[in-house]
DNA sequence: AGTGCTTTCGTACTTTGTACTGTACCGTCC
DNA sequence: GGACGGTACAGTACAAAGTACGAAAGCACT
């Protein structure tokens, strides 16, 4: 895009608002939520700060506008395919994208107004459940217990206090070391027999409760419309695999 | 500078920095997250500004504070009862809590120290899986899993446009309105003919999801230290029972 | 009275978001 | 062809934010 046309002079939009917001993301990801300032960003868009303000009115219209980028980055679950498959791979994708802008999960809190890519995405989920057979109920409560857990999943993860690089140990050590075992026993005994345990990885655990979530959702019990009140212990009918 | 001051001025300490980081919640929970500034919760305080800076070293600390200070107001489960009702008491109170300071969610995001309140917190939760019978490897995945789904709802509970004093009609239906049933067919079907529907709380979800896993983790697939079936599976994971 | 500790306040510096204004270039219409 | 408006940036400026620095005011000892 150099030699277009006309003559030495180069006036073409440098920015544009896609610009801006692929920028930002850059930013946040790189130096963390709290390093994206309108400066920052501008720099790094080699424009002056009130430039990037032709393209979006408002901060906060960035912030909206990088969660909905990152939503559009989390793989669709395609309606038709065998519906396990479908809404695991858009869960281990949901994960590995909120992994990959872990101050995204902050901000979801404060943007209320959901952007195009996030209803699409609540579309093709929608769909993919329904198309599976499941009825509108029965969508709602598993949308809503998929979600809460992909999401959840991700806030704890962000959460910790390592960012992927080492195992838990490394960090975990110091911090257990200093209530050796008086304070907190349960925690302490389970740090020390299984988190610190080598090979023992968080995220992990991510497949084996989905596995759960998913494998619930077969059960007779689940189809048939459960009732959150008077049904405490008269389970073990609920199998089949 | 100034002449003087009031002669029968009683210097007892006003502040302490249990007062500062209850004064620094009601705040946020009045107006939000963005309005704890350190001039705003120094006002509500009766002080100047800087003198909070003599209870707590920065406002990093403050965010840190609150967040702790919402973990403690969540109900500890007791090891040694029945734990389907343990564990369901404490997570119901965990949304309560939750829903109650919306923006402690957010901040859990960037707060990776956790303090004395979130710590005793999860010895609380431990020791009752592990009380219950749970092998350290079962209780890892259900706290994870557990946790995940708690906060996850409450994440996106709080990412709801609306505040519990309505239903999601009164502000959903004039978004519905604009793609009226051209772009996301799935997602408008279902606000119609369900999430719209006179009654529908979202809220209530929680319970159906919850009792799910609870009878899940009953089931003796759950118990028997299941493996991802159709997944890449890691290898040398600690196996027993 | 002097010394030191605790608690609060005043001042000032820096970084932030952004309102207002300016400017260089383009195309269009009379 | 000249006035006009639109586009895409830049410059200046200000208010609000966090907070470093240190003074001041009271108390508790000597």
């Amino acid at each position: 895009m150099s030699e277009r046309s006309d003559d030495n002079r180069e006036e073409r939009p440098r920015l544009s608002r896609e610009r801006v917001l692929r920028a930002a993301v850059a930013v946040a990801d790189a130096g963390g939520i709290d390093s994206l300032t309108i400066r920052s960003l501008s720099q790094s868009l080699g424009v002056k700060p009130m430039s990037v303000y032709y393209y979006v009115a408002s901060k906060d219209e960035i912030l909206d506008g990088i969660v909905d980028l990152v939503f559009s980055e989390i793989e669709l679950p395609t309606a038709g395919g065998e519906w396990r498959t479908e809404i695991r791979r858009r869960a281990d994708s949901a994960r590995r994208v909120l992994r990959a802008h872990p101050w995204a999960i902050g901000l979801m809190e404060s943007r209320t107004s959901p952007g195009p890519a996030t209803l699409r995405h609540h579309d093709a989920v929608i769909a993919t459940l329904r198309t599976a057979g499941f009825s509108p109920e029965l969508t709602a409560h598993a949308y809503a217990l998929l979600d809460s857990y992909t999401y959840g999943f991700a806030l704890q993860e962000v959460g910790l206090p390592f960012d992927g690089s080492d195992t838990v140990a490394d960090v975990a050590e110091p911090i257990m070391e200093r209530f050796s075992t008086g304070e907190y026993p349960h925690l302490v005994e389970m740090a020390t027999d299984y988190y610190l345990q080598p090979g023992y990885d968080f995220g992990d655990e991510f497949a084996w409760g989905l596995n759960l979530i998913l494998d619930a959702l077969t059960t007779p019990a689940a189809s048939a419309t459960r009732h959150p009140s008077a049904d405490r212990d008269r389970e073990g009918s609920a199998r089949q695999e």
